[in-house]
DNA sequence: TATCAATGTTTGATGAATCAAACATTGATA
DNA sequence: TATCAATGTTTGATTCATCAAACATTGATA
């Protein structure tokens, strides 16, 4: 029944994203949200708060309560702007630095290991999808 | 690339994960964990928590949680089960049973346009690559 | 020079979920 | 009868995100 069925994605989707969420913090021992914030700091050597917040898609209010966080972990440096007093800067530290790798290599394996078995036209197949429905929430 | 697919696939799910909820919100001005819970205890007439727990998908003491705000609300009556005092027993109340046609009305409505434009094969597929998803993460 | 709108950040409050502990109840067992 | 393990529920604490408000800074404007 086709009520059943919508009803069904919406359940799996829910549970899906609980599930990846517990099992990559079971996995790297870290939160996904905390390391893609790491993840964009290190590829973009320094970067603002503002910046974050829109590659990692998540509130400024946690962005900043997240790097405070990493910051008292010795994990990332924060800094003022001296161009313009407005912008907080961001890069990691020494320690983050180190720990980057062993991080990045188990976020790898993570996401290895979320689509295996997956071709890359599945792939493209399954992002349509999500994107449909995504662009179907737009008209509500 | 591969890993750039990848780490897409998992943050368009967790994108379409904060959009399904919060428009569903929007939708019908309550959560959807709240509402799932409405709808099992709508659809069995009266039910323990354990049970609505298993089928609704959060914790016990979020079950609690909800379950006595809507109590405090005048949406449902809960009562300890006679044959069993572990048992909580949860139904519609009165005024639960005449919002609940509204409620549910919002509900569809929203679930209906979630997967407009899909089809049944196309639903069924998305289930079976979602599912895959979730398998993987099993191996973990 | 003072005022204004916009931008970026910080902090408090809130909602919702999980985790853990505490408590009550049940049925089995010695 | 007392003890025990298991089950169900409640409550406190925690995490994480959003929302809102407050504050500092910037550049434009009068």
């Amino acid at each position: 029944m086709s009520h059943i069925s919508s009803e069904e994605t919406f359940k799996q989707i829910l549970d899906l994203h609980h599930q990846l969420l517990s099992t990559f913090e079971r996995c790297t021992g870290i939160s996904a949200s905390r390391m893609q914030v790491l993840f964009h700091v290190y590829h973009s050597k320094e970067i603002s708060q503002t910046a974050l917040k829109k590659l990692v898609g998540i509130d400024h209010a946690a962005i900043t309560r997240h790097l405070k966080q990493l910051e008292g972990e010795n994990m990332v440096i924060r800094r003022t702007s001296p161009e313009d007093n407005r912008f907080t800067l961001v890069k990691l530290s020494e320690n983050g630095r180190q720990q980057i790798e062993t991080l990045n290599k188990e976020r790898e394996q993570f996401l290895n290991q979320m689509q295996l078995g997956f071709g890359e036209q599945e792939l493209k197949q399954l992002s349509a999808m999500l994107q449909r429905i995504k662009h179907n929430l737009v008209q509500l």
